[in-house]
DNA sequence: ATTCCACGGGAAAGCATGGACC
DNA sequence: GGTCCATGCTTTCCCGTGGAAT
């Protein structure tokens, strides 16, 4: 059933990329004077989740690194960093000159200054999730280093902007946005299609079978790779030759479940316990929802640390809420949601 | 007009950790 | 080893803002 179990995970770059070729000309052609030893265009890369963002990012520079060799680029998840010094530390790592930082008690002006130091090539970050950034100082030192270009990722335009002090917006501004839609069914039919002839036998799934997973996942790629991951292993385990339309509507629930999970183990367990609080109730007010998690816990956390909890949880997506001041609410994000 | 409730920015405090020195 | 210091990270504290209810 499944040749190559690589090409079936969501973080896979595949060789050839179907359907975003706009957006590709668009980063290729920002990146071009790198070519020249000029600086390259800053850009924005935006739109919903799923829609090919990072791995079309990535396979730009893929593609430019092998044109030309002269150039560096790292993956930064701003998620996961989203302090100056985090940012500056990944960045550096990824010229392999972390070797004596340590994580504490280095200064992170030092960090700054080695990155400035680096100059013998250009160097392109791009910052995933961008909008995490608490510290929007680090997007200054990435603007102000000459040989450094930046990709900043967000679902929306506007959680870029919106917080950034008058100094760093007025720079960033100005640079180039690249849209991108969520794909739509045929094409993320194509995409699965490629997948399934890298990673799969050749009959082991038809044209009808994708479009169904296509259609099941509305437009998020990453979604519809996962239902195609889980049907391939679930047949490959029950010896099945092909992967029919009732075991992907199995394995649907399976999946999201799946997503879910990833992002409920990256919770504290103050931040679990509030949301296995929510979870128990169809929708809570935030009083309501104070005053249960502080019967439940011995050192409870204050409500200033309970609200940023809560955005932060919003923001991966497992709750939302609903509703301005006093008529807030918070409920469980449903799997099936989008954006 | 005043009170209530919630939100979220920012300063300050508290905590953990590595390094320097004894 | 023990002590002190510098640093970044987390949490708390304080407070202004804004909408709704009284």
């Amino acid at each position: 059933m499944i040749t190559d179990r690589r090409v079936l995970q969501d973080e896979f770059i595949p060789r050839e990329v179907v359907h975003r070729d706009a957006q590709i000309q668009e980063l290729a052609s920002n990146l071009e004077p790198l070519m020249h030893e000029q600086p390259a265009q800053d850009m924005l890369v935006y739109g919903p989740p799923g829609a090919g963002k990072t791995c079309i990012s990535q396979y730009a520079l893929e593609q430019l690194e092998a044109e030309a060799a002269d150039i560096t680029y790292h993956y930064i998840n701003c998620w996961e960093n989203y302090n100056r010094f985090s940012v500056l530390y990944e960045a550096l790592d990824g010229l392999g000159r972390t070797l004596d930082v340590h994580r504490q008690s280095t200064p992170t002006d030092e960090l700054f200054d080695r990155l400035k130091s680096y100059d013998s090539r250009p160097y392109i970050l791009i910052l995933d999730e961008v909008d995490q950034i608490e510290d929007n100082r680090v997007l200054y030192d990435m603007y102000s280093l000459e040989h450094v270009a930046i990709i900043m990722i967000a679902n929306r335009e506007e959680d870029v902007f919106y917080r950034m002090d008058d100094r760093i917006r007025s720079r960033l501004i100005n640079c180039d946005r690249i849209q991108f839609g969520a794909y739509g069914v045929s094409e993320l039919t194509d995409i699965l299609a490629d997948r399934a002839a890298w990673g799969l036998h050749p009959d082991a799934i038809e044209h009808e079978q994708l479009e169904h997973i296509a259609d099941v996942a509305v437009g998020d790629a990453r979604i519809a790779i996962g239902i195609l991951r889980n049907a391939a292993r679930r047949a490959e385990a029950e010896g099945a030759e092909r992967i029919k339309i009732d075991l992907i509507d199995d394995v649907v629930p399976k999946t999201q479940k799946e997503t879910r999970q990833k992002n409920i183990e990256c919770l504290n367990d103050h931040q679990q316990l509030l949301y296995d609080i929510i979870d128990g109730n169809d929708s809570i007010q935030p009083r309501e929802l104070y005053d249960a998690y502080d019967e439940q816990v011995d050192d409870p956390r204050s409500e200033r640390m309970l609200r940023k909890y809560l955005n932060k949880m919003e923001h991966y997506n497992l709750i939302v809420s609903e509703g301005e001041g006093r008529w807030r609410q918070y409920r469980i994000k449903d799997g099936t949601e989008q954006g």
